[in-house]
RNA sequence: GCCGGGGUGGGGUAGCGGUAUCCUUGGGGACUGUGGAUCCCUUGACCCGGGUUCGAAUCCCGGCCCCGGCCCCA
């Protein structure tokens, strides 16, 4: 027997409506925000990651040579893609640019709960501007995904690593240092910065500065505690939009640096209490990436969103509630009404019900335990009585109640109830 | 890459040195025009490869996979 690659699933039917009706949403909610769909390569030259990720990310790379000998790679991510066909193709489209995606993507890891090797993203990017607004907007739009997939509990926490990041290059001057510095405060690793501290003979006062911003995380009022800035300043005004946006709880957080590699300004998160060790369930912020791949440099910002964590975390919440599979089953209740089961079935699907009929030419009373067994909401019976007026018996399979109608209203009869 | 805990029919389990238990599910029948009840029949499993042994699902080693955690990240 051959057996699925470790790290990836099989999603049935059950599961999979649970899916659908989550990416819907989310995807709705995209729509609704003025953002257009697209879609981008599977696989793409493995260059085209490595540029711009660090040494992590391109190690649990699924990287391949392909016939042509041409090095190519599964996408780890979206958003290098989406920047990548923007710079080709859509560079003198009106800005903003609002895009949006759906897809999966791989990453050689350790599964774990939450963790696949094949998972699924939503992202969206808004490219051509950057200012608090456009940045709300982004915000805003990852909220209303994530709300409107039916998630209840989650925390939104907004962050911008311009003070950190020119604080940490301005007074160490090493850019590697530097990365490292970074690197720390992202994992919250005070320990191992004080020794670098004291071996590097780095002022105290300094690593006092940065713990205490990093530690900034709580409600916007937190940034009075901080020297006016320009990110200060941006941060409020960011605040600003979203409360007009509906959107209040979000949280301070400075402590998030993300990837450090390309983001510039506004960072975010959302995690999702309840879900564990993988709780995050969705990062972003503002960047600049477009001048890597040749094109003019470009202010954007983006999110990308973890459908498989958001599926988890609704679940741990409640039951996704999806409809029945099948509207009507019909069952002939003689061998000979087969032909006639056949036109009802054909019809009702026509009039866009989930129909379905025998195929295994069982006995009636075996077609009424399957179609209980699959849910079906009616069964249609069909015998020589309600044939010879033109008529068939439905029957509500839940509550057992059943009576005759003309083969010509059973659409309309289903669709009452 | 590292650390735990696991892998017995499709799902859930018992057995833990003498080739496998029970439940459920699937197919059929009792029931030839009325289901989710009962009864009967039937399909179907010891993750893979070595080793120890007269004999391995059971013990040992390696691998694969699953669950959870570290790292990293969605």
């Amino acid at each position: 027997m051959i057996q699925r690659p470790r790290g990836t699933r099989d999603f049935g039917p059950v599961e999979m409506a649970k899916r659908r009706k989550v990416e819907s949403a989310m995807r709705e909610a995209c729509a609704v925000f003025g953002f257009g769909e697209v879609v981008t390569p599977t696989f793409e030259h493995a260059e085209l990651f490595t540029l711009r990720s660090g040494q992590n990310v391109v190690d649990e790379m699924y990287v391949f040579r392909d016939k042509g000998d041409r090095e190519m790679a599964l996408r780890p991510e979206i958003t290098a893609s989406v920047v990548r066909f923007y710079v080709n193709e859509m560079s003198n489209f009106p800005k903003p640019l609002k895009l949006y995606y759906v897809g999966n993507c791989f990453r050689y890891e350790n599964p774990q709960s939450g963790r696949y090797r094949e998972f699924f993203q939503l992202g969206a990017e808004l490219i051509g501007t950057k200012n608090p607004e456009s940045d709300a907007e982004v915000i805003a739009l990852a909220v209303n995904c994530i709300r409107s997939a039916g998630l209840e509990n989650f925390v939104v926490r907004v962050g911008h690593i311009g003070i950190l990041k020119a604080m940490v290059n301005k007074e160490i001057g090493d850019e590697k240092l530097a990365g490292e510095v970074l690197h720390m405060i992202d994992k919250e690793d005070w320990d191992a910065m004080g020794e670098m501290f004291d071996a590097r003979a780095l002022p105290r006062q300094l690593f006092d500065k940065i713990a205490a911003i990093a530690d900034m995380k709580g409600e916007l009022e937190l940034l009075n505690n901080l020297d006016q800035s320009e990110a200060t300043g941006y941060l409020q005004e960011l605040f600003g939009v979203l409360k007009l946006y509906g959107i209040e709880d979000c949280l301070i957080d400075m402590g998030i640096v993300r990837g450090l590699d390309y983001y510039t300004g506004m960072v975010f998160e959302i995690d999702a209490p309840r879900l564990g060790a993988e709780k995050q369930i969705m990062g972003g912020g503002s960047y600049t990436l477009s001048e890597l791949f040749g094109g003019e440099p470009v202010f954007s910002t983006g999110f990308a969103i973890g459908i498989d964590r958001v599926v988890l975390a609704l679940e741990a919440e409640r039951e996704i509630a999806v409809p029945a599979q099948l509207d009507a089953y019909v069952v002939p209740a003689k061998d000979d009404m087969r032909k006639y089961a056949f036109g009802i079935v054909a019809r009702l699907r026509s009039q866009g019900l989930r129909a379905d009929v025998d195929l295994m030419r069982r006995s009636m009373s075996k077609n009424l335990k399957y179609a209980s067994s699959v849910n079906a909401r009616y069964a249609v019976i069909v015998g020589k009585e309600e044939m010879a007026k033109r008529m068939v018996t439905l029957r509500d399979m839940k509550s057992g109640e059943q009576r005759q109608v003309m083969a010509d209203d059973i659409a309309s009869e289903i669709r009452k109830s």
